[in-house]
DNA sequence: AATGAATGAGCCTTCATTCAT
DNA sequence: GATGAATGAAGGCTCATTCAT
């Protein structure tokens, strides 16, 4: 009996995909249960397995769509940004990640994806890093490099980047606590990671400048 | 047969609770199991029954005697680091919460189970609010006030800490990644650790000095 | 290997059924572990959680079964002792009943989860009285107003169905300990119990009109 | 460290005992755990086995207590009632055993334990038999008797008792039921217990007589 | 192409019992 | 005389996986 109320003209592998990327984004791979992305699903308990083989090789196709769209959206907003000086596309590129860090609402699955994958890593890691984390480094390495003067074997490209980056990932990893400890009802609007991003960014810049400013250190062989 | 491997001098409950302490910090509650742990400690499956009650019973008493060493261990450098000018504070902070999270020879629990809380909160997590988290915002919090030449009040110094925190933790919170995209063999020895507590020392200095140049925001009423 | 020694037309949901409600009715919920209702019905361990979720889930749906299996006997025999005069309607009812608490050859599930669940309730209970006891309240109740000559709201009639009810059922709930104080080799044998019914029935009888012949006391409020 | 805030003066095996009875008297002896026991009693886990080697050792034992203190009371009783005629013996023993089975404040552990392994026997059934039951059929047998008009060993004498007998258990056996059913905050108050047996009395009284006009069955050869 | 049914491994917990002191 | 510590058996439950159709 598949008159379930779930929009049925959509195969049921893709309806898989799609609440799996939301609930894996959302939950994380090992909080989430086969049972309930079938369940939201509409579709079979085995339908996992027949179409993926596995729980984790749902997690990897999810991953690789999380990727695929991922990177058409960068590609499109790089092209708006790229002709604006270094400092503004720092500014955009903060503010465009706490957006789709932070906001619930934010159908942004790689960000959260990679975010979880980092503290807690699953057999799909690898494929996070080289679809996911590698091409985010890449461009924002020679964003960095750009503001520093530098070079990308600078290894004060990739360290400023991982404070710059640091901070971003971290309010979003630390949500959690970052709610509870916050005054009652508080909640990521639109406004509250504005500022947020605004406050990022001036410190990050700061930052960046004040090591612009010092002779470069030894390099140290980073894969790239 | 109790001629197990493990010292033996020690009574079952604290062998029960340093084990814990070993397996909570390095692989988060959930992915350790009561089997492991006993055995690891040489003692039977109910034995955590018997002294704790619980799982989350043993990992409470575990979060707690974290909080007591972390507590003790903070107030005995704070009397060796009080009297320096706030600068060399931020520095000394920095550098030495980076040890006690990178260096694997560290037994610094509390350090760990914060970053696993923070990220993946159990029901001990108000627990770990009170007895950690909280001593340390207060701790530092009043040190990025002097940096910044204004109150507690002021969202700034919230919004510093948050940047100079979340570098430290995302450190370690990635490492997963940061050792697979590391050049093979690289490791967080105590010169990698000191080079990059100095880079988050300058950069985060000269982000709150930056911000500190500019007029106060209005305040958010956060909890303390 | 499947070839259990069990009915293997049957598909499984319906052996765990049958199997649970005679180790249900026989033993009580909590002394049946179901470990023993899948080994007797030659199911996998986890064939209880997939098909009723719970071991409680199996219990209600076997107290649903219980139910409807005796609604649909008694309606059938009501029709057929309906015309009789109520003297005769009540000893058809004790005879009934106490064949179908007594004989251990007579399928009679809800009886026994009846008596069971009176003296030691389990969640499932509210379902018990809901499904099984005040239907039979319901019914009996008229019968023993009739023999008063009075209304259900008239607090002897149910009083005297519980001195109906209580030596009917306590016959049953006292079977482990007559049958060890009877002689030995002793049966409740179709002959025994049709003696031991015609004595309930004239005691209850002579009862019944003792009580008829006194003034009616007041009401009591008691829930139909 | 022994201060618990108990009763000090009573060894603990005395405490022990005590505990155990109003524990098992209410709550059976399967629902009971050692630990419960051994807390309330304020005596350590161990104790139960040192002093009476088993759960079970206990149990009997509190049989056996249970036993000597309603031999003793209803010796006691016997002496005030023997003389009233067997009417008034049979209210007076009604009225007592509704009110020591029903009354909550009532210490009336043997009723209790009666009523508990009739229907749900341990191991120690044998010893409640012989202590327990054995001596109340002995006793109530004979009254019983007397107002039949015949022998013991005529079978309308075990029959008559049991119907009595029945329709007293099955009020404290049916009390989680009974008490569901009722209107809210009914509670079985001494005057509801009164009127209550003053019902069972008429009743059985009237189904006695009846009996006791038939023509003797033939003996069934019960044991005694 | 898809599913209902079934499986087995593993987890946390409870409990009566026993051991060593 | 008594206890703190430790044990092992068993129970209910969850979950990813597989099988037969």
């Amino acid at each position: 009996m598949p008159e379930t109320a779930v929009q049925l003209d959509v195969e049921t592998r893709q309806r898989l995909l799609n609440v799996a990327a939301e609930l894996f984004a959302e939950h994380g791979f090992n909080h989430v249960t086969i049972r309930e992305i079938c369940q939201a699903a509409g579709a079979n308990l085995a339908a996992v397995n027949y179409h993926f083989r596995d729980k984790l090789g749902l997690y990897k196709e999810v991953v690789q769509m999380a990727a695929d769209a991922m990177n058409k959206f960068k590609a499109e907003i790089l092209d708006t940004v790229e002709p604006q000086p270094p400092e503004e596309r720092l500014r955009g590129y903060i503010r465009l990640t706490l957006h789709r860090l932070l906001d619930p609402h934010q159908e942004s699955w790689m960000e959260k994806l990679i975010a979880r994958e980092t503290t807690d890593p699953t057999p799909a890691i690898d494929l996070i890093i080289e679809k996911g984390i590698k091409p985010t480094v890449e461009r924002n390495g020679r964003m960095v490099g750009e503001l520093l003067g530098t070079t990308l074997d600078d290894p004060r490209v990739w360290q400023c980047f991982l404070s710059v980056q640091g901070q971003c990932l971290f309010y979003k990893m630390s949500m959690p606590v970052t709610l509870r400890m916050a005054p009652p009802g508080f909640q990521y609007t639109s406004e509250v990671v504005d500022a947020l991003a605004e406050h990022v960014y001036q410190f990050s810049l700061a930052g960046i400048r004040a090591l612009a400013a010092q002779p470069a250190p030894p390099q140290m062989g980073w894969r790239s």
